[in-house]
DNA sequence: AGTGTAATGTTATATTATAACTGTCACTGT
DNA sequence: ACAGTGACAGTTATAATATAACATTACACT
């Protein structure tokens, strides 16, 4: 890899990390474009693609949009919850759950490889308690 | 709703019941234009978000393909488990690990109202067993 | 028939993603 | 040093998915 993949993989990943809503690959783009005015869609596509074989964001199959990875422990899978309300999205980690997903579907002679769960719903700050508030 | 949108919903069902692999709607929608050569792109989505707020298909996020319910209890939030290999989607009904992820996901204040569960691998005809035949 | 509303048709365009080709540059072997 | 070559990045164009916005029609009620 050249220094001008890592370079913008780098500025994708720092423009996800400061942000806990996703950003599709068009907004990364036309942020990107204030640096560098002459970048192009699969400038973008590449380095998303390679940061994602890299555990290092996470794609958020039902808004076609890109997060960060907030744990450490890169291509650990986990539990995207979306909030309808302020569009925050929460990383969890539910290694059981995926295990049980995976037991259940192999009784039926299924291999599971990649699970994605993306849950909808309203975080603590939008919820019912808040407000009331 | 008029008949001639209940009409595209019976054909698109029709469509989909006929086959455990997903559809992407344009798809549909050159299958549609055999019978009537003028619909456009919306009649179609209209068709498919009708059919899916009664929980008649679901859709693929990973995909952006939609399959048929293949429940008679529609609205059931299922697992839909998809082959790498053939493409053949199957729906399972795990409602114990549905339970445990909102219950997971609830105890940090997050309220879950949607549960998208896809999982890529390998079915049963097309695993290792079968190969190896 | 006349009026109001909801469904459908139509056009255009927005958004997301990738194919296919071209240019550049670092490295290899000589 | 130099030509060859191979990986990466740049560029252009376009494919695939989805929806906005407005026009028209159908239908229910009077």
């Amino acid at each position: 890899m050249g220094k001008r993949g890592k370079q913008m993989q780098t500025e994708i990943l720092s423009i996800l990390r400061d942000s806990k809503s996703p950003h599709s690959a068009y907004t990364l783009l036309d942020r990107l474009q204030e640096t560098y005015p002459k970048i192009a869609p699969p400038t973008v596509y590449r380095a998303l693609s390679a940061l994602g074989e890299r555990g290092q964001i996470h794609r958020l199959e039902s808004l076609n949009a890109y997060v960060a990875c907030q744990s450490e422990a890169h291509h650990q899978t986990s539990v995207l919850s979306i909030c309808e309300d302020c569009g925050v999205v929460e990383e969890t980690f539910e290694p059981d759950i995926f295990s049980r997903l995976s037991a259940a579907l192999r009784k039926s002679g299924f291999s599971a490889q990649r699970h994605i769960i993306e849950v909808n719903g309203i975080c603590a700050s939008c919820g019912p308690a808040q407000a009331a508030v």
